[in-house]
DNA sequence: CTTGGGTGTAAGAAGAATCTGACATGTGAC
DNA sequence: GTCACATGTCAGATTCTTCTTACACCCAAG
């Protein structure tokens, strides 16, 4: 799990994208000390929970943090998130190799299968 | 020179919003097959020079790519740019200790002192 | 002097990302 | 019922990024 992967130009594209903001970097490493449920997180890194969850929403489309939804002792839903074990490095050969399998200009739901816009 | 670096924070996220661009994945990838100047990159990849130009920059501004203005046998001034060789790892833990140099809300030029806002 | 190829940059439009505020829902405790 | 605390989502404003177009300059060749 700890191996260096090589994602798809679209799978990298999406975590630099999701990275590449002081928000959710934060968001990541407050995640690295531990799992955190969505309320408490966002009290704790001074944000207003509909930015947080659109942000951990962001993160978890890049595979970087899991989130699951649980029910506390008292019956209350809470969703707890925590990061994913990924690992990727970043170096001109790993962006060249990813830059080749871009599909240029649609990003949309269609990760399960190829349809390709040619 | 290829040993996994530590940025900080600022330096990470410059880095991260420079390739976290699909143009900019592309001249990386292309830049990697050798140097090239700025109008003739412009029509292989078949982009406007100026739009080039501005991504170039930013590619530069994070240390991802070097330019060198040179003049070429006739006299013409050439803007010739190289891939530097970066290499950083993108993990939980890296991303955590970047998050933790993160200056926040200043994204200004001054990398070389320490000259805060306030 | 005009043409062709190189450089840089600035103004403004178009589009995407970010952020706030308000709303709707559910559950347990008083 | 009302309060506190959790969830999710939406509309709109704002801000940032991206991109085009147009301009400026320099040098060599015809």
């Amino acid at each position: 799990m700890s191996a260096i992967e090589t994602p798809t130009g679209d799978e990298l594209l999406k975590i630099l994208t999701a990275l590449g903001n002081p928000h959710r970097m934060r968001i990541v490493a407050a995640l690295t000390q531990g799992r955190n449920y969505v309320s408490r997180l966002a009290r704790e890194i001074g944000m207003s929970r509909p930015l947080l969850h659109m942000h951990l929403q962001r993160l978890e489309a890049a595979g970087l943090v899991v989130g699951s939804l649980e029910l506390s002792d008292s019956g209350k839903a809470m969703k707890f998130f925590e990061v994913a074990p990924f690992a990727c490095a970043l170096t001109p050969q790993a962006v060249a190799e990813a830059a080749g399998t871009l599909t240029d200009q649609d990003q949309d739901e269609n990760q399960h299968g190829k349809a390709r816009t040619q």
